[in-house]
DNA sequence: CTATATAGTGAACGACGTTCACAGTCAATC
DNA sequence: GATTGACTGTGAACGTCGTTCACTATATAG
């Protein structure tokens, strides 16, 4: 909503059109402008090079000057976080089985929360409870509810769904731990120094250590996610398990059951 | 390795014991001091507080003082994740079922880490190779792959439980947000907040999602484990399946274990 | 045209990690 | 016993950070 008072300016001289605001000029500090510069140098260098001073840089600004539009900058990673949840889209397709809807809804939050490496601490750290955070939320437990877990173990599941989610995306791939296993050469040190470790105290790292740390992030986070709702599936009931590695292209299994519980839970206090 | 110098001191005067270093005095730095320092600090303030500067002035020396026995504060970090790792036991029982030791042994994790307020998001953004994380991926490994899954399953899953701890621990409980939990008056804010959100938009948030941001944090974490591990009991099959691929360390591996030295010298050679 | 609100400036403050020339101390050597 | 030399700790500095504050420029209202 910030666009055009441009027209002042044009009107000012009719002879030089100053090369202005059209794209980088001198258009007005925004908070708006000043949480997407933020969320700018988090993507290209990751969230522990965020400091005031490189934003202002940025917006050819003095570094005081942002506090005319932001608090602090506490207050600034409230709205970044904010800005970054926004980004995982929360539509979902009620058409399909529970595991899938969740499933598609975890791959998205972990994607976007790796796209802003260093993000996921500042989530954790932080947990705000935001606009986007909640239409997460909301976004997780509805299935999870119409999948039939009652109130307060839909809740239950969806904490456990997000926390494995945000504590795998802390691992951040970016990170210069991960970035260095993606080197090959390093990756046969790490192999080999695993399968140099005494045998006698540590037999189980030095036989399977390289899976725990250097299998494909996608594949392990794919396998957790399962994992986690073959536990959850055996809690809703030992109906059928579904064979989860294909849940992003399941057959709908049981529709029509949304909204089933929704008036009860709201007669529990707190415990 | 850095432990004896003493008795050369003692040799050389028989008559007086200098009143000295006994307790506080000018005692020399050292390594295992530096770190022990940061470690109190840690303990005391959080690992946001921990600079070293703090740590200098509680030693009495001059911050610049650590670089004698310290590369860096990165690599004290490490040195500080290894020592936190190192109060996990890691001695195993194994007349007990699988989930009992996998269980018992996360929950030793999460406590050790919420000892040390901001140190589970270190051990996430860093996740070192250090002899004390070995012996704990170690105590995860083996009863997981003695309970019949075949190598790279037990890795999946040791780093399903372990991502799952170290990211619940994330949520630090003395992390201002959820400190502010504690205290009744804001949870019950928090609640009236939640419930007061459009029923149309957040129906489910309005109706369980004061379980999810208020519940308690033991059952939580424990109700997450026991999903966890029903969903690795799914994938072991219906029946437990003695697979003889990994039986050999269902054997007691070591039992007078203390959880020494032994890898030490490696750790100095990763930092 | 003047008065007022406001957005941006420039300079500073204190805390941080880190470096470096120097001084103090002790063991071994000449 | 004096000299050397290796270390350990000192004091002072550098550059960066978040944040504050008195100021100036600007744009609108009366």
């Amino acid at each position: 909503m910030a666009g055009q008072q441009a027209g002042g300016a044009d009107s000012r001289s009719l002879w030089f059109n100053p090369p202005d605001d059209r794209e980088s000029g001198r258009r007005p500090l925004t908070r708006e402008r000043v949480v997407a510069e933020a969320l700018a140098v988090i993507s290209a260098e990751g969230a522990q090079a965020l400091s005031m001073r490189a934003i202002a840089a940025r917006l050819g600004v003095v570094p005081g000057a942002l506090y005319r539009h932001v608090r602090s900058k506490e207050q600034l990673y409230d709205l970044v976080l904010d800005a970054v949840l926004a980004e995982v889209g929360c539509q979902a397709d009620p058409g399909v089985p529970w595991a899938a809807q969740v499933g598609a809804l975890a791959r998205r939050l972990r994607a976007v929360l790796e796209n802003h490496p260093g993000i996921a601490a500042l989530l954790k750290a932080r947990d705000p409870v935001s606009p986007a955070s909640l239409a997460v939320a909301e976004a997780f437990l509805a299935p999870l509810s119409a999948a039939g877990l009652p109130g307060h173990r839909a809740a239950l599941a969806f904490r456990l769904v997000y926390d494995y989610t945000v504590g795998f995306a802390l691992g951040d791939p970016t990170s210069p731990a991960e970035q260095r296993l993606r080197d090959t050469a390093t990756r046969r040190e790490l192999h080999a120094f695993l399968r140099s470790l005494p045998a006698d105290r540590f037999p189980a790292v030095a036989a399977y250590g390289t899976h725990a740390w250097a299998d494909d992030r996608d594949q392990r986070f794919n396998s957790g996610l399962d994992t986690l709702f073959r536990g959850l599936q055996a809690e809703l009931g030992p109906a059928r398990v579904p064979s989860a590695a294909a849940l992003q292209v399941d057959e709908p299994q049981d529709r029509g059951r949304r909204q089933g519980r929704t008036a009860k839970a709201s007669a529990d206090g707190l415990g």
